[in-house]
DNA sequence: TCGGAAACCATCAATTGTGCCGGTTTTACC
DNA sequence: GGTAAAACCGGCACAATTGATGGTTTCCGA
Protein backbone atom coordinates (compact mmCIF):
# COMPACT_ATOMS: atom_id res chain seq x y z
CA UNK A 1 0.00 0.00 0.00
CA UNK A 2 1.11 3.64 -0.36
CA UNK A 3 2.21 4.79 2.69
CA UNK A 4 2.13 8.98 1.90
CA UNK A 5 -1.51 8.46 0.20
CA UNK A 6 -3.43 6.95 2.96
CA UNK A 7 -3.94 9.93 4.39
CA UNK A 8 -4.81 12.85 1.48
CA UNK A 9 -7.06 10.13 -0.29
CA UNK A 10 -10.75 11.13 1.18
CA UNK A 11 -11.08 6.99 1.59
CA UNK A 12 -13.71 5.16 -0.19
CA UNK A 13 -16.47 4.35 2.20
CA UNK A 14 -17.11 5.62 5.15
CA UNK A 15 -16.56 2.10 6.58
CA UNK A 16 -13.02 2.29 5.61
CA UNK A 17 -12.53 5.84 7.80
CA UNK A 18 -14.39 4.30 10.90
CA UNK A 19 -11.67 0.91 10.48
CA UNK A 20 -8.97 3.25 10.34
CA UNK A 21 -10.56 5.19 13.14
CA UNK A 22 -10.76 2.39 15.62
CA UNK A 23 -7.60 0.76 14.39
CA UNK A 24 -6.12 4.29 15.86
CA UNK A 25 -9.02 4.08 18.63
CA UNK A 26 -8.56 0.55 19.93
CA UNK A 27 -5.97 1.20 22.40
CA UNK A 28 -8.55 3.60 24.58
CA UNK A 29 -11.44 2.04 23.62
CA UNK A 30 -13.96 1.35 26.88
CA UNK A 31 -14.73 -2.21 26.99
CA UNK A 32 -18.76 -0.91 27.57
CA UNK A 33 -18.41 0.17 23.42
CA UNK A 34 -16.80 -2.75 22.17
CA UNK A 35 -19.52 -4.63 24.06
CA UNK A 36 -22.13 -3.14 21.78
CA UNK A 37 -21.84 -5.63 19.28
CA UNK A 38 -22.21 -9.12 21.47
CA UNK A 39 -25.77 -10.11 22.17
CA UNK A 40 -28.69 -9.06 24.50
CA UNK A 41 -27.79 -9.05 27.61
CA UNK A 42 -24.02 -8.25 26.90
CA UNK A 43 -25.45 -5.14 24.33
CA UNK A 44 -28.07 -3.90 27.26
CA UNK A 45 -25.73 -3.63 29.61
CA UNK A 46 -23.55 -1.97 27.51
CA UNK A 47 -25.66 0.31 26.10
CA UNK A 48 -27.26 0.93 29.88
CA UNK A 49 -23.44 1.98 30.84
CA UNK A 50 -23.27 4.36 27.66
CA UNK A 51 -26.51 5.95 28.70
CA UNK A 52 -25.43 6.47 32.35
CA UNK A 53 -21.86 7.75 31.14
CA UNK A 54 -23.45 10.02 28.98
CA UNK A 55 -25.86 11.71 32.05
CA UNK A 56 -22.82 11.91 33.45
CA UNK A 57 -21.23 14.01 31.43
CA UNK A 58 -24.49 16.20 31.43
CA UNK A 59 -24.22 16.13 34.59
CA UNK A 60 -20.80 17.58 34.61
CA UNK A 61 -21.52 20.07 32.43
CA UNK A 62 -24.34 21.62 33.76
CA UNK A 63 -23.64 20.96 37.54
CA UNK A 64 -20.17 20.66 37.75
CA UNK A 65 -17.70 18.31 39.67
CA UNK A 66 -19.11 19.70 42.93
CA UNK A 67 -22.93 19.00 42.05
CA UNK A 68 -21.97 15.52 40.51
CA UNK A 69 -24.03 13.07 42.91
CA UNK A 70 -25.37 9.43 41.88
CA UNK A 71 -28.89 10.45 42.36
CA UNK A 72 -28.74 13.28 40.02
CA UNK A 73 -26.91 11.04 37.29
CA UNK A 74 -29.78 7.99 37.61
CA UNK A 75 -32.13 10.75 37.39
CA UNK A 76 -30.97 12.05 34.22
CA UNK A 77 -30.42 8.56 32.70
CA UNK A 78 -34.19 8.02 34.10
CA UNK A 79 -32.89 4.85 35.50
CA UNK A 80 -33.36 3.63 39.63
CA UNK A 81 -30.02 4.67 41.87
CA UNK A 82 -30.17 1.08 42.14
CA UNK A 83 -29.75 0.03 38.59
CA UNK A 84 -26.65 2.25 38.21
CA UNK A 85 -25.12 0.35 41.35
CA UNK A 86 -25.28 -2.95 39.55
CA UNK A 87 -23.16 -1.40 36.73
CA UNK A 88 -21.30 1.49 38.78
CA UNK A 89 -20.71 -0.57 42.29
CA UNK A 90 -19.62 2.83 43.66
CA UNK A 91 -19.26 6.81 42.49
CA UNK A 92 -15.64 6.31 41.79
CA UNK A 93 -16.18 3.42 39.36
CA UNK A 94 -18.71 5.54 37.68
CA UNK A 95 -15.86 8.79 37.30
CA UNK A 96 -13.57 6.14 36.28
CA UNK A 97 -15.62 5.41 33.51
CA UNK A 98 -16.24 8.97 32.62
CA UNK A 99 -12.73 9.38 32.29
CA UNK A 100 -12.02 6.78 30.05
CA UNK A 101 -15.31 7.49 27.94
CA UNK A 102 -14.30 11.16 27.74
CA UNK A 103 -10.78 10.89 26.74
CA UNK A 104 -11.89 7.99 24.05
CA UNK A 105 -15.12 10.40 22.48
CA UNK A 106 -12.96 13.48 22.58
CA UNK A 107 -10.35 11.62 20.03
CA UNK A 108 -13.01 10.07 18.18
CA UNK A 109 -14.36 13.30 17.71
CA UNK A 110 -11.35 15.38 16.54
CA UNK A 111 -9.96 12.40 14.28
CA UNK A 112 -13.61 12.28 12.77
CA UNK A 113 -14.25 15.85 12.06
CA UNK A 114 -10.25 16.10 11.42
CA UNK A 115 -10.09 13.27 8.68
CA UNK A 116 -13.38 14.23 7.16
CA UNK A 117 -11.90 17.66 5.18
CA UNK A 118 -8.34 16.96 4.43
CA UNK A 119 -6.57 20.06 3.11
CA UNK A 120 -2.46 20.04 2.31
CA UNK A 121 0.47 22.18 3.41
CA UNK A 122 0.42 25.14 6.16
CA UNK A 123 -3.45 25.46 5.61
CA UNK A 124 -3.61 21.93 7.20
CA UNK A 125 -2.26 23.40 10.51
CA UNK A 126 -4.30 26.19 10.42
CA UNK A 127 -7.54 23.99 9.68
CA UNK A 128 -6.44 21.38 12.25
CA UNK A 129 -6.08 24.34 15.01
CA UNK A 130 -9.08 25.65 14.22
CA UNK A 131 -10.74 22.77 14.48
CA UNK A 132 -8.73 21.63 18.36
CA UNK A 133 -10.51 25.02 19.17
CA UNK A 134 -14.04 23.98 17.73
CA UNK A 135 -13.27 20.77 19.89
CA UNK A 136 -12.45 22.49 22.80
CA UNK A 137 -16.16 24.16 22.91
CA UNK A 138 -17.90 20.82 23.28
CA UNK A 139 -19.84 18.88 25.89
CA UNK A 140 -17.39 16.35 26.30
CA UNK A 141 -14.39 18.54 26.53
CA UNK A 142 -16.07 20.76 29.38
CA UNK A 143 -16.73 17.13 31.45
CA UNK A 144 -13.15 16.84 30.65
CA UNK A 145 -12.12 20.51 32.18
CA UNK A 146 -14.01 19.39 35.19
CA UNK A 147 -12.70 16.51 35.66
CA UNK A 148 -8.59 17.57 35.22
CA UNK A 149 -9.26 20.26 37.89
CA UNK A 150 -11.27 18.02 39.97
CA UNK A 151 -7.68 15.21 39.82
CA UNK A 152 -5.53 17.77 41.26
CA UNK A 153 -7.00 17.78 44.66
CA UNK A 154 -8.44 14.14 44.58
CA UNK A 155 -5.65 11.72 45.04
CA UNK A 156 -7.40 8.76 43.86
CA UNK A 157 -9.26 10.14 40.90
CA UNK A 158 -5.85 11.64 39.94
CA UNK A 159 -4.45 8.41 39.95
CA UNK A 160 -6.77 6.89 37.29
CA UNK A 161 -6.86 10.38 35.53
CA UNK A 162 -2.67 10.39 34.97
CA UNK A 163 -3.08 7.31 33.82
CA UNK A 164 -5.67 8.14 31.35
CA UNK A 165 -3.79 11.27 30.20
CA UNK A 166 -0.81 9.31 29.52
CA UNK A 167 -2.52 6.76 27.24
CA UNK A 168 -4.07 9.36 25.48
CA UNK A 169 -1.00 11.35 25.00
CA UNK A 170 0.64 8.40 23.18
CA UNK A 171 -2.29 8.14 20.85
CA UNK A 172 -2.71 11.78 20.07
CA UNK A 173 1.45 11.85 19.47
CA UNK A 174 1.23 8.61 17.24
CA UNK A 175 -2.06 10.82 15.20
CA UNK A 176 -0.22 13.78 14.78
CA UNK A 177 3.24 12.31 13.74
CA UNK A 178 0.63 10.40 10.87
CA UNK A 179 -0.98 13.06 10.18
CA UNK A 180 1.82 15.93 9.48
CA UNK A 181 4.40 13.51 7.66
CA UNK A 182 5.87 17.18 7.25
CA UNK A 183 6.98 17.33 10.46
CA UNK A 184 8.45 14.26 11.09
CA UNK A 185 12.01 14.59 10.48
CA UNK A 186 11.25 18.04 13.30
CA UNK A 187 9.65 15.32 16.19
CA UNK A 188 10.31 17.76 18.84
CA UNK A 189 8.96 20.84 16.76
CA UNK A 190 5.61 19.47 16.50
CA UNK A 191 5.45 17.53 20.02
CA UNK A 192 6.10 21.52 21.12
CA UNK A 193 3.64 22.58 18.63
CA UNK A 194 0.96 19.99 19.80
CA UNK A 195 1.68 21.07 23.97
CA UNK A 196 1.29 24.81 22.97
CA UNK A 197 -1.82 24.16 21.00
CA UNK A 198 -3.52 22.06 23.99
CA UNK A 199 -2.32 24.62 27.07
CA UNK A 200 -3.29 27.64 25.12
CA UNK A 201 -6.58 26.47 23.95
CA UNK A 202 -7.56 25.40 27.58
CA UNK A 203 -6.60 28.44 28.90
CA UNK A 204 -8.12 30.36 26.39
CA UNK A 205 -11.77 28.36 27.28
CA UNK A 206 -11.07 29.11 30.65
CA UNK A 207 -10.70 32.96 29.87
CA UNK A 208 -13.88 32.94 28.17
CA UNK A 209 -15.84 34.46 31.16
CA UNK A 210 -13.38 37.42 31.59
CA UNK A 211 -12.35 38.38 27.91
CA UNK A 212 -16.26 38.37 27.16
CA UNK A 213 -16.54 36.26 23.97
CA UNK A 214 -15.82 39.17 21.89
CA UNK A 215 -13.04 40.43 19.82
CA UNK A 216 -10.45 40.20 22.40
CA UNK A 217 -10.70 36.32 22.67
CA UNK A 218 -10.96 36.00 19.09
CA UNK A 219 -7.37 37.82 18.87
CA UNK A 220 -5.53 35.94 21.26
CA UNK A 221 -7.29 32.57 19.12
CA UNK A 222 -5.90 33.78 16.19
CA UNK A 223 -2.89 34.91 17.82
CA UNK A 224 -2.41 31.16 18.87
CA UNK A 225 -3.45 29.68 15.40
CA UNK A 226 -0.50 32.56 14.14
CA UNK A 227 2.20 31.26 16.48
CA UNK A 228 1.27 27.41 15.44
CA UNK A 229 1.52 28.42 11.85
CA UNK A 230 5.20 29.52 12.54
CA UNK A 231 6.66 27.08 14.25
CA UNK A 232 5.48 24.90 11.20
CA UNK A 233 6.91 27.12 8.71
CA UNK A 234 10.02 27.17 10.98
CA UNK A 235 9.66 30.90 11.67
CA UNK A 236 9.96 30.09 14.75
CA UNK A 237 13.38 27.50 15.12
CA UNK A 238 13.81 24.94 17.46
CA UNK A 239 15.08 24.78 19.78
CA UNK A 240 14.25 28.11 21.19
CA UNK B 1 19.27 58.03 40.55
CA UNK B 2 20.06 54.80 38.41
CA UNK B 3 17.26 52.62 37.41
CA UNK B 4 18.82 49.75 36.44
CA UNK B 5 19.76 49.43 39.78
CA UNK B 6 16.37 49.76 41.78
CA UNK B 7 16.38 46.07 40.86
CA UNK B 8 19.07 45.14 43.32
CA UNK B 9 18.70 47.38 45.78
CA UNK B 10 16.28 46.68 48.62
CA UNK B 11 14.37 50.15 48.05
CA UNK B 12 14.21 53.09 51.00
CA UNK B 13 11.49 51.79 52.92
CA UNK B 14 9.11 49.39 52.68
CA UNK B 15 6.35 52.54 53.16
CA UNK B 16 7.04 53.97 49.43
CA UNK B 17 6.34 50.87 47.62
CA UNK B 18 2.79 49.84 50.22
CA UNK B 19 1.78 53.37 49.50
CA UNK B 20 2.22 52.97 45.73
CA UNK B 21 0.72 49.80 45.88
CA UNK B 22 -2.28 50.74 47.79
CA UNK B 23 -3.25 53.36 45.59
CA UNK B 24 -3.47 50.87 42.66
CA UNK B 25 -5.29 48.23 44.68
CA UNK B 26 -7.72 50.38 46.60
CA UNK B 27 -10.18 50.09 43.93
CA UNK B 28 -10.21 46.41 44.96
CA UNK B 29 -9.34 46.18 48.61
CA UNK B 30 -11.82 43.98 51.01
CA UNK B 31 -13.19 45.90 53.54
CA UNK B 32 -11.08 43.43 56.10
CA UNK B 33 -8.07 44.54 54.84
CA UNK B 34 -9.14 48.40 55.70
CA UNK B 35 -10.37 47.67 58.90
CA UNK B 36 -6.88 46.03 60.09
CA UNK B 37 -6.32 49.44 61.23
CA UNK B 38 -8.87 50.00 63.51
CA UNK B 39 -9.24 49.40 67.14
CA UNK B 40 -10.08 46.66 68.99
CA UNK B 41 -13.22 45.58 67.90
CA UNK B 42 -13.15 45.68 64.53
CA UNK B 43 -9.60 44.90 64.31
CA UNK B 44 -10.67 41.63 65.55
CA UNK B 45 -12.96 41.13 63.38
CA UNK B 46 -10.70 41.71 60.59
CA UNK B 47 -8.10 39.68 61.94
CA UNK B 48 -10.68 37.35 62.30
CA UNK B 49 -12.22 37.38 59.00
CA UNK B 50 -8.90 37.71 57.15
CA UNK B 51 -7.80 33.98 59.06
CA UNK B 52 -10.87 32.49 58.23
CA UNK B 53 -10.47 33.31 54.28
CA UNK B 54 -6.74 32.29 54.45
CA UNK B 55 -7.99 28.57 56.12
CA UNK B 56 -10.78 28.66 53.13
CA UNK B 57 -7.70 29.25 50.38
CA UNK B 58 -5.78 26.33 52.32
CA UNK B 59 -8.76 24.01 52.03
CA UNK B 60 -9.52 25.31 48.43
CA UNK B 61 -6.39 24.04 47.13
CA UNK B 62 -5.71 21.01 49.07
CA UNK B 63 -9.59 19.64 48.62
CA UNK B 64 -10.69 21.60 45.71
CA UNK B 65 -14.07 23.43 45.45
CA UNK B 66 -15.74 20.27 45.56
CA UNK B 67 -14.44 19.72 49.41
CA UNK B 68 -14.91 22.56 50.67
CA UNK B 69 -17.10 22.53 53.34
CA UNK B 70 -17.74 25.11 56.23
CA UNK B 71 -16.76 22.59 58.77
CA UNK B 72 -13.44 21.83 57.25
CA UNK B 73 -12.88 25.37 57.11
CA UNK B 74 -13.78 26.55 60.47
CA UNK B 75 -11.55 23.18 61.73
CA UNK B 76 -8.71 24.51 59.77
CA UNK B 77 -9.15 28.06 61.22
CA UNK B 78 -9.19 26.53 64.27
CA UNK B 79 -12.18 28.31 65.35
CA UNK B 80 -16.11 27.11 66.41
CA UNK B 81 -18.80 26.55 63.61
CA UNK B 82 -20.73 29.05 65.06
CA UNK B 83 -17.89 32.30 65.34
CA UNK B 84 -17.41 31.50 61.47
CA UNK B 85 -21.30 31.99 60.97
CA UNK B 86 -20.85 35.09 62.94
CA UNK B 87 -18.71 37.03 60.52
CA UNK B 88 -19.96 34.94 57.18
CA UNK B 89 -23.80 34.00 57.54
CA UNK B 90 -23.56 32.05 54.87
CA UNK B 91 -21.21 29.35 52.99
CA UNK B 92 -21.82 31.67 49.84
CA UNK B 93 -20.95 34.69 51.88
CA UNK B 94 -17.37 33.39 52.63
CA UNK B 95 -17.48 31.96 49.24
CA UNK B 96 -17.87 35.85 47.72
CA UNK B 97 -14.69 36.82 50.02
CA UNK B 98 -12.79 34.51 49.52
CA UNK B 99 -13.40 35.83 45.58
CA UNK B 100 -12.42 39.18 46.30
CA UNK B 101 -9.50 38.53 48.74
CA UNK B 102 -7.89 35.89 46.05
CA UNK B 103 -8.28 38.66 43.42
CA UNK B 104 -6.92 41.32 45.73
CA UNK B 105 -3.71 39.37 47.17
CA UNK B 106 -3.24 37.73 43.53
CA UNK B 107 -2.87 41.16 42.10
CA UNK B 108 -0.84 42.57 45.21
CA UNK B 109 1.74 39.79 44.89
CA UNK B 110 2.20 40.21 41.15
CA UNK B 111 3.16 44.35 41.91
CA UNK B 112 4.91 43.65 44.87
CA UNK B 113 7.05 41.60 43.05
CA UNK B 114 7.38 42.69 40.12
CA UNK B 115 7.63 46.50 41.19
CA UNK B 116 10.47 45.48 43.14
CA UNK B 117 12.77 44.48 40.20
CA UNK B 118 12.82 46.88 37.34
CA UNK B 119 14.67 46.13 34.49
CA UNK B 120 14.01 48.04 31.10
CA UNK B 121 13.03 47.59 27.65
CA UNK B 122 12.50 43.94 26.45
CA UNK B 123 14.48 41.96 28.80
CA UNK B 124 11.37 43.82 31.33
CA UNK B 125 8.82 41.96 29.26
CA UNK B 126 10.81 38.73 29.51
CA UNK B 127 11.14 39.24 33.29
CA UNK B 128 7.20 40.00 33.82
CA UNK B 129 6.55 37.10 32.06
CA UNK B 130 8.72 34.77 34.35
CA UNK B 131 7.16 36.86 37.06
CA UNK B 132 3.41 35.92 35.78
CA UNK B 133 4.55 32.26 35.51
CA UNK B 134 6.04 32.08 39.22
CA UNK B 135 2.31 33.89 40.19
CA UNK B 136 0.39 31.09 38.50
CA UNK B 137 2.19 28.68 40.61
CA UNK B 138 0.86 29.87 44.02
CA UNK B 139 -1.36 28.91 46.66
CA UNK B 140 -3.44 31.97 45.78
CA UNK B 141 -4.19 31.35 42.21
CA UNK B 142 -4.95 27.42 42.45
CA UNK B 143 -7.48 28.70 44.95
CA UNK B 144 -8.56 31.21 41.99
CA UNK B 145 -8.20 28.53 39.25
CA UNK B 146 -11.10 26.26 41.38
CA UNK B 147 -13.13 29.34 41.99
CA UNK B 148 -12.87 29.85 37.86
CA UNK B 149 -14.10 26.50 37.22
CA UNK B 150 -16.89 26.58 39.69
CA UNK B 151 -18.25 29.46 38.80
CA UNK B 152 -18.80 27.98 35.34
CA UNK B 153 -21.44 26.07 36.69
CA UNK B 154 -22.95 27.37 39.60
CA UNK B 155 -24.66 30.58 39.04
CA UNK B 156 -24.79 32.50 41.98
CA UNK B 157 -21.47 32.23 41.98
CA UNK B 158 -20.67 33.08 38.73
CA UNK B 159 -22.55 36.55 38.88
CA UNK B 160 -20.13 37.11 41.70
CA UNK B 161 -17.27 36.16 40.49
CA UNK B 162 -17.58 37.82 36.85
CA UNK B 163 -18.03 41.65 38.54
CA UNK B 164 -14.61 41.10 40.84
CA UNK B 165 -12.68 40.05 37.35
CA UNK B 166 -14.02 42.88 35.71
CA UNK B 167 -12.57 45.04 38.02
CA UNK B 168 -9.27 43.05 38.13
CA UNK B 169 -9.42 43.23 34.94
CA UNK B 170 -9.61 47.01 34.63
CA UNK B 171 -7.04 47.73 37.37
CA UNK B 172 -4.58 45.18 35.42
CA UNK B 173 -4.75 47.28 32.10
CA UNK B 174 -4.53 50.27 33.97
CA UNK B 175 -1.06 48.75 35.51
CA UNK B 176 0.16 47.13 31.91
CA UNK B 177 -0.08 51.14 30.72
CA UNK B 178 2.17 52.22 33.42
CA UNK B 179 4.71 49.47 33.84
CA UNK B 180 4.90 49.34 29.61
CA UNK B 181 4.95 52.68 28.47
CA UNK B 182 6.56 51.95 25.30
CA UNK B 183 3.60 50.15 24.55
CA UNK B 184 1.37 53.23 25.33
CA UNK B 185 1.10 53.83 22.30
CA UNK B 186 -0.17 50.66 20.72
CA UNK B 187 -2.60 49.61 23.26
CA UNK B 188 -4.44 46.94 22.04
CA UNK B 189 -1.11 44.87 21.03
CA UNK B 190 -0.44 44.92 25.04
CA UNK B 191 -4.16 43.70 25.69
CA UNK B 192 -3.48 41.04 23.57
CA UNK B 193 0.03 40.05 24.69
CA UNK B 194 -1.40 40.61 28.07
CA UNK B 195 -4.74 38.08 27.32
CA UNK B 196 -2.30 35.93 25.75
CA UNK B 197 0.08 35.74 28.67
CA UNK B 198 -3.34 34.79 30.94
CA UNK B 199 -4.92 32.09 29.05
CA UNK B 200 -1.42 31.07 28.03
CA UNK B 201 -0.16 30.50 31.53
CA UNK B 202 -3.36 29.34 32.93
CA UNK B 203 -3.37 26.52 30.16
CA UNK B 204 0.26 25.57 30.84
CA UNK B 205 -0.64 25.01 34.66
CA UNK B 206 -3.48 23.00 33.90
CA UNK B 207 -1.16 20.90 31.61
CA UNK B 208 1.27 20.46 34.01
CA UNK B 209 -0.27 17.04 34.52
CA UNK B 210 -0.09 15.43 31.65
CA UNK B 211 3.04 17.47 30.09
CA UNK B 212 5.13 15.92 33.06
CA UNK B 213 6.81 18.45 34.79
CA UNK B 214 10.10 18.43 32.76
CA UNK B 215 11.55 19.40 29.29
CA UNK B 216 8.13 19.28 27.66
CA UNK B 217 6.60 22.08 30.06
CA UNK B 218 9.55 23.90 29.84
CA UNK B 219 9.89 24.18 25.80
CA UNK B 220 6.01 25.03 26.03
CA UNK B 221 6.91 28.11 28.70
CA UNK B 222 9.60 29.49 26.59
CA UNK B 223 7.40 29.40 23.50
CA UNK B 224 5.26 31.69 25.42
CA UNK B 225 7.72 34.02 26.85
CA UNK B 226 9.39 33.79 23.16
CA UNK B 227 5.98 35.27 21.68
CA UNK B 228 5.72 37.92 23.67
CA UNK B 229 8.68 39.29 23.18
CA UNK B 230 8.05 38.87 19.84
CA UNK B 231 4.58 40.67 19.85
CA UNK B 232 7.08 43.70 21.98
CA UNK B 233 9.06 43.46 19.49
CA UNK B 234 6.80 44.32 16.61
CA UNK B 235 7.91 41.23 15.16
CA UNK B 236 4.36 40.18 14.99
CA UNK B 237 2.07 42.71 13.85
CA UNK B 238 -1.04 43.79 14.33
CA UNK B 239 -3.58 43.20 13.71
CA UNK B 240 -3.14 39.99 12.62
C1' DT C 1 -36.75 -27.04 29.97
C1' DC C 2 -34.84 -25.73 34.15
C1' DG C 3 -31.37 -23.75 37.28
C1' DG C 4 -28.67 -19.83 37.74
C1' DA C 5 -27.09 -15.43 36.56
C1' DA C 6 -27.87 -10.86 35.35
C1' DA C 7 -30.79 -6.69 34.91
C1' DC C 8 -33.62 -3.91 37.49
C1' DC C 9 -36.06 -1.58 41.42
C1' DA C 10 -37.39 0.19 46.28
C1' DT C 11 -35.81 1.10 50.63
C1' DC C 12 -32.78 1.46 54.85
C1' DA C 13 -28.75 2.91 57.84
C1' DA C 14 -24.96 5.85 58.47
C1' DT C 15 -22.62 9.89 57.54
C1' DT C 16 -22.12 14.62 56.47
C1' DG C 17 -23.28 19.45 55.46
C1' DT C 18 -25.97 23.69 56.20
C1' DG C 19 -28.60 26.95 58.63
C1' DC C 20 -30.40 28.51 62.83
C1' DC C 21 -30.98 29.02 67.67
C1' DG C 22 -29.86 30.01 72.70
C1' DG C 23 -26.34 31.11 75.88
C1' DT C 24 -21.77 33.15 77.65
C1' DT C 25 -17.97 36.29 77.74
C1' DT C 26 -15.82 40.47 76.30
C1' DT C 27 -15.78 45.17 74.54
C1' DA C 28 -17.67 49.80 73.55
C1' DC C 29 -20.19 53.88 74.71
C1' DC C 30 -22.93 57.14 77.55
C1' DG D 1 -20.25 51.93 86.26
C1' DG D 2 -23.94 50.03 83.86
C1' DT D 3 -26.28 48.77 79.65
C1' DA D 4 -26.19 47.43 74.86
C1' DA D 5 -23.76 45.40 71.25
C1' DA D 6 -20.61 42.33 69.33
C1' DA D 7 -17.42 38.34 69.51
C1' DC D 8 -17.57 33.66 70.47
C1' DC D 9 -19.23 28.76 71.42
C1' DG D 10 -22.04 24.36 71.48
C1' DG D 11 -25.94 21.89 69.84
C1' DC D 12 -30.27 20.82 67.23
C1' DA D 13 -33.16 19.93 63.07
C1' DC D 14 -33.53 19.26 58.33
C1' DA D 15 -31.91 17.75 53.93
C1' DA D 16 -28.83 15.32 50.89
C1' DT D 17 -25.55 11.68 49.65
C1' DT D 18 -23.43 7.14 49.69
C1' DG D 19 -23.16 2.29 50.12
C1' DA D 20 -25.64 -1.88 50.90
C1' DT D 21 -29.63 -5.23 51.17
C1' DG D 22 -33.75 -7.87 49.77
C1' DG D 23 -36.64 -9.07 46.26
C1' DT D 24 -38.72 -9.41 41.33
C1' DT D 25 -38.42 -10.06 36.46
C1' DT D 26 -35.97 -11.33 32.36
C1' DC D 27 -32.50 -13.77 29.81
C1' DC D 28 -28.64 -17.16 28.90
C1' DG D 29 -26.70 -21.85 28.62
C1' DA D 30 -26.43 -26.73 29.65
Amino acid sequence: MPPTKTLAEPVTTTDARDVAADAMLSGIQPAAIANLSASWQKRKSAEMQLMLLEAAINCLTAHGYAGLSTQLVAQTAKVSRGTMAHHFPSKMALVAGVVDYTFYRRMERFLDDFRKSRTLGSAAVAEATDMYWKSVQTREYAAYLELAVAARTAPELNEYFQAAAARYDRLWSEEMVKSFPQWKDRWDELQLASDFAMAAHMGLLMSKGPLGDGARLDQVRKLISHVIRLLHSGAIKYPL
